[in-house]
DNA sequence: CTCTTGCGAGAGAGCGCTCTCTCACCACCA
DNA sequence: TGGTGGTGAGAGAGCGCTCTCTCGCAAGAG
């Protein structure tokens, strides 16, 4: 019906025609069997090569019931939010370095609209996959757990809300946090205001969580105004601080692109930084290096979170049982900000 | 073998025995054939519901022959070259886009490694997906064409090196460069130079072309430094022309990154931006806007080459011909650097 | 020399689906 | 009434592979 003119690709029947033996043979030398001798497993071998033999990976799934491939879900507001960063490519470096070892395929699917969502799960709760690694979960998605209790594995990287039984991966938020404040106030910061990240994702909770009880411990007051983790949210909040703090000193921002924005901002309002207010970010992309003055931030391992959740997936697809959290840590990194 | 409890799924069998019907006629409603009468069609909907049947789609691939499933390939090194801007994740927001709205599934390989390169050929010879297209080549990768000649539809997104018989979609470089040099001539420069891509990309090759042609009819020196692309090499370029031509009056980068590591090192050099060097770059990130000052650019539609070079390869796969090139505009946009 | 043992190779039964072919059935016309 | 279409549904043959089961055969034991 289509006018492609597929050449006839050989099968495993050809091959072990041309080879003089049986198809069976030729699937155990091909899977990598130990019991065939010799001389028959190089017969095979040469049959293979001059016939260009490929498995039909349909045919193999139809009856193995494994499909060798792994999705990875994110909603695509991550790559849109995320655009300008390392976060998003940084993850699906991490998934596809981890699979590439394992010899397994990525499909990435972006579930954007309602009917994206309505996709995804189809394609998921139908087994089309050997596993499922989510990625930057907004607000309490229901869908991880609902794999989890269909026996499909299942592994979010980045926490996902409430309290689902699903195993995940994520970096130390509160760790990290607490230590960009308190170097702020070991500095003689008093007055120390937070750009919080969005109050529906794990990261924008818990980097706010950091925040509070750390200057709370220190007896400081919390000043905090609202993003969504953007630059052009950043700025916003900034001026909010700006014009209900005019004395705040520092500013700890949960992302990157929002400090990078609140730095703009405090320049436009005429406060130097790091003298008047010291800024410290969240994150640590390749900008950071690069804003001026060069940001001090929190680094996340972005990377080793796609590959460690990756890991995890493709432990519990080979029937292991993998621990319920794993928390990679983060690193204060000093720059000329603050 | 393996611990997975895995509930049985229901097949096309059950839905058929459940609904009273036979398995032809399950997969006719099931597919959408008209020629079913309505009750029967109703009850057949009724037993898929029930089951929750979801078709098993390795059973219908081995008889129908296609994957419903597009590969995107792309050099790993594009992920790390360009992991601060929005070129990765929009090509991939951009296929995403396309293959959902087509149904079909996104399986992207980032060929790193040699032996990654082994796997992504051994994967799309094999006919493991019904098309393949390729983002942003380096050098004259021969994988493309003998895709093509094996009869697999196969598309660049971003023209690869070599007269390769292979259609591609790309953005008009010679164009927005063109502009963008001209703006500056017209605007008082006559000593500009240049922070060229790498020489091994159409993108690299085409930007300094552009340059060269416009600086040349405009009776100008061509003055020129070498990058990848990168802030780190476009900082090593700006130092370079700087030391060689201490009296240059503008630049154009061939990206984003080189441009904005310019400005700093133009900045640490004591040159006022745009006064004394106009600065122009190519890509329009997001970051651009918040350079300091505000980077002036060519804007090329990254998303836009993404759904383009998907539909086109969806149109092959359909068995339709497509034209051999596709060129999107570029644009100009001004900001304070330049 | 016969019997067991064990190992290497083949036969054949599906995996779940699609699609062609066939057939039953019901008008409708001559 | 017999013939003729047309239409809707079932039967059944695979798609290419894996894997269990069976069997042949060589070697060692009795």
């Amino acid at each position: 019906m289509t006018g492609m003119t597929t050449a006839q690709r050989p099968t495993l029947e050809a091959v072990a025609r041309r080879a003089g033996v049986s198809r069976a043979t030729v699937s155990r030398v091909v899977n990598g069997s130990t019991t065939v001798a010799e001389p028959i497993r190089a017969a095979v071998h040469r049959a293979v090569a001059e016939l260009g033999y490929v498995p039909n990976l349909a045919a193999r799934s139809l009856v193995t019931q494994r499909t060798d491939s792994i999705a990875l879900i994110m909603p695509e507001a991550a790559t849109r939010v995320f655009s300008d960063d390392q976060v998003f490519p940084g993850i699906i470096r991490g998934v596809s370095q981890e699979l590439e070892a394992a010899d397994k395929q990525l499909v990435l699917m972006l579930a954007g609209s309602p009917a994206g969502r309505e996709r995804v799960e189809r394609y998921t709760t139908g087994r089309h996959v050997d596993g499922v690694l989510f990625a930057s979960l907004h607000g309490a998605d229901p869908l991880p757990a609902r794999l989890a209790r269909l026996g499909i594995p299942v592994v979010c990287s980045g926490r996902g809300l409430g309290d689902s039984p699903v195993p995940y991966v994520d970096v130390d938020h509160v760790g990290g946090v607490t230590r960009a404040v308190r170097y702020l106030i070991e500095n003689g910061r008093r007055r120390i205001a937070t750009i919080a990240g969005p109050q529906d994702m794990v990261a924008g909770i818990e980097r706010l969580t950091g925040y509070r009880d750390t200057v709370a411990t220190a007896g400081l007051p919390q000043l905090v105004a609202y993003g969504d983790f953007t630059r052009e949210s950043g700025a916003a909040a900034m001026r909010q601080l700006l014009a209900a703090h005019p004395d705040l000193d520092a500013v700890f921002a949960a992302s990157d692109l929002m400090a990078h924005a609140a730095l703009r901002t405090l320049r436009e309002a005429g406060r130097r930084v790091p003298e008047d207010v010291a800024v410290i970010g969240f994150d640590d992309i390749e900008t950071a290096a690069y804003t001026e003055p060069s940001l001090t931030t929190v680094r996340q391992p972005i990377l080793e979170l796609g590959r460690a959740g990756t890991r995890q997936v493709l432990r519990i697809v080979a029937g292991e049982s993998v621990e319920p959290a794993l928390i990679l840590p983060t690193e204060l990194v000093l720059r000329a900000s603050a």
